[in-house]
DNA sequence: GGGAAAAACTGACAATTGTCATGTTTTGGA
DNA sequence: TCCAAAACATGACAATTGTCAGTTTTTCCC
């Protein structure tokens, strides 16, 4: 099994202000695990144990309403430490988490966790940037919400998956989601994201192949989401 | 001046957390403002040089949409800090604070902040805990914009209103928003909160007497927030 | 206490978005 | 490869919400 100390991921979050005998502890005590796409994590109201250190691919985190329609908060990634903010309030877990695709993921039993945290300034500060971090994150999400038109944010979620997520050799967004992921998102009924991702295909905007979208225009596409 | 030793905010917020002699360090670089009604704390896109502590009334912390229109994020209260998240990240302020009403703070410059969050674990973890409990309601909220009607969302508010600022000695709302700033919290047009505060007169739910307002029928309120 | 400005309110209408019903395409496993 | 299930798509319609254009009421300052 890999050391943390040579884990490449770990140069995107907060366990880089861990020093050699913390990482050594976490290397000893985490495990690896291997999610296939739609697998959960873990669910709203599970006590959580550890957090979930994103080696690779790619977990939506969610919170169902009690319509029964999912609100997806967030997409992580790579290097992405999920569970983080339940493990430090000790509250159960607010949200699910569930494999877009296929995952590998490093749990880290919270001991570890807490007792660096009561130790390390260093990494307690290095966690809180990353927490705050998220917290403004959210807030522009709840002003995106409530201010901006459906069509609006779908042409802001094309762009937000090109920025965080890439394309592949072919010009596709590297991160593929269906409508409705896509509508759980952007906070709309599917029928009515799928609805606008016609428009734009029709405007030229983006193209699709499949359930793969390339980003056609990307001036095009901002203005949409900017509202001109 | 009064002195942060002695001062009972502090139980309500990470302040607690400092030992004797980093309290009075922040004792003694500490000034005391008091502002009107409609003030600016802070505004969007400002440089922070410390936070601010409430001592007494509120304030909204809000930001301005491209639209032109304002989305309340937040409303902070007694032992609220505010502008905590932007000394922590270094980044510029992401949201206004306005006084709601007549208000009352402690201007803390960040040196004292920052040195005590680099040295003491334990205030360190107590501020991340506080942040952390802010990112769960902003999750919270994000789920709340996007699932609810408007109609649920106003009712949300009365009851937020009670839960977090109680009620005067005639059973009126203790915190009055005007219409706008409902409408602002709410995320909708003002003339939309309007009618459905008229709505919830007409049904019994709330009352008002000027722009100060009552709920009338507390279970009433909870069933249309939960949209049954 | 009077008067102007701000806030609250109302109506009519248009635009946006959700719902339901149904058909088509794509996908993934036997 | 084929078939069923899932995902995607579209139409018709209803419900929600926003906009504009006013009127009335309240607030607060001189």
């Amino acid at each position: 099994m890999g050391r943390c100390e040579n884990c490449i991921i770990r140069q995107f979050n907060s366990l880089r202000a861990m020093n050699k005998e913390e990482l050594k502890r976490v290397s000893d005590t985490k495990t690896t695990k291997i999610l296939k796409k739609g697998e959960i994590i873990f669910g709203e109201g599970d006590k959580l144990n550890g957090v979930y250190c994103v080696r690779d691919g790619v977990s939506k985190l969610s919170k169902l309403s009690p319509n029964g329609k999912d609100q997806i908060v967030k997409l992580a990634t790579k290097g992405a430490v999920l569970g983080q903010r339940s493990v430090i309030t000790e509250e159960v877990a607010n949200l699910s988490a569930i494999a877009v695709n296929d995952m590998e993921v490093c749990f880290i039993p919270k001991d570890a966790i807490i007792d660096t945290l009561n130790s390390n300034p260093n990494f307690a500060v290095e966690v809180l940037r990353h927490i705050a971090h998220d917290l403004k994150e959210a807030d522009d999400v709840i002003v995106n919400m409530s201010q901006k038109t459906v069509k609006q944010r779908v042409a802001e979620a094309f762009i937000y998956l090109e920025e965080n997520f890439g394309e592949d050799q072919n010009g596709y967004l590297a991160l593929t989601l269906s409508r409705e992921d896509i509508a759980n998102v952007v906070g709309t009924a599917t029928e009515s994201a799928i609805r606008i991702i016609s428009e734009f295909k029709k405007l030229g905007l983006i193209k699709a192949s499949g359930k793969k979208v390339a980003i056609a225009n990307r001036q095009g596409l901002n203005d949409v989401a900017k509202g001109s």
